[in-house]
DNA sequence: TAAATAAGTTAGTTTTAACTAACTTTTGCA
DNA sequence: TGCAAAAGTTAGTTAAAACTAACTTATTTA
């Protein structure tokens, strides 16, 4: 495995699931998501941001007019919502342990691309249940301190 | 009364319920509704349109950042929802009279914003009964033409 | 592990929206 | 009915968004 230079950020590449999962956030929090406004949010350059917009809109996500604005189509913003629901699932499930929101939130950034719906689905059941048991929960909480 | 020059277009001024009754089409049918948007939809010029979304934005109906967009307020988005439930129930009642839609869209555009809450509910209230009564409709139908 | 592919960057340009200023037209009311 | 206030217009300017091109950095996979 070739060893990374530790001086460069290793900046994951950001993938249409990152895109949608912003869009649908700044459409809630601002109304709009305009180029602009996604490429300061995942913070890349608008260049960037113009392409993928592009392609999403091509591959019927979104529809777009340039100058103009952006909307989800249906299929879009059913994708998005998935995202951002799979993200709220995970977020709830790290923080039954207690740990910090910024930890939390680096760690469901890392991983939310890469679970499948059977591992999600297993967390989501497994966060249902350890909610149910609050002593188990303490037990849990001070073996990660 | 003064004699109009019949070649000059009467042209009403748009209102400000004008205004956010097109600002709340737009939204709901682009997704966003920019000045540019706004002025063709009312048939007016941008520079016009400038001046009303800033007088609306410090009056607090909407949030406008230039260049980006603009979104209703909760106070102007009841509103507006509000003015454009009154134009609906305009048409319905005068929709009972088969009126052709094109003349219907003229005068609900030419009414709706001169008609006080009791008159409307009297209306309201009134097509509500017409409807169960068909055969007073079809008297009224007749006489319409 | 080295191509091939995909994503990102910078720099410079283009396009468009939006603004302002100066002036005209409407409208409503004293 | 005529004047003040409000709304609209045009023309020209400014400013921001978005685009393109050329190139670099990551990532994936044969």
């Amino acid at each position: 495995m070739p060893v990374k230079n530790p001086s460069l950020k290793s900046a994951a590449s950001s993938t249409v699931e990152d895109y949608l999962e912003r869009i649908l956030e700044l459409i809630n929090s601002k109304g709009y998501a305009r180029v602009v406004d996604i490429a300061s949010a995942l913070k890349i350059s608008q260049a960037s941001v113009t392409n993928m917009i592009q392609r999403l809109d091509t591959e019927g996500l979104l529809n777009y007019e340039k100058y103009r604005g952006l909307v989800l189509t249906t299929a879009g913003e059913k994708l998005a919502r998935s995202i951002a629901h799979r993200h709220q699932l995970l977020t709830d499930f790290l923080k039954l342990f207690g740990i910090d929101d910024d930890v939390i939130y680096h760690d469901v950034e890392g991983m939310e691309h890469h679970i499948s719906p059977p591992t999600l689905r297993a967390i989501e059941a497994l966060t249902a249940q350890l909610r149910r048991r609050p002593a188990l929960l303490a037990k849990l909480k001070l073996a990660g301190t």
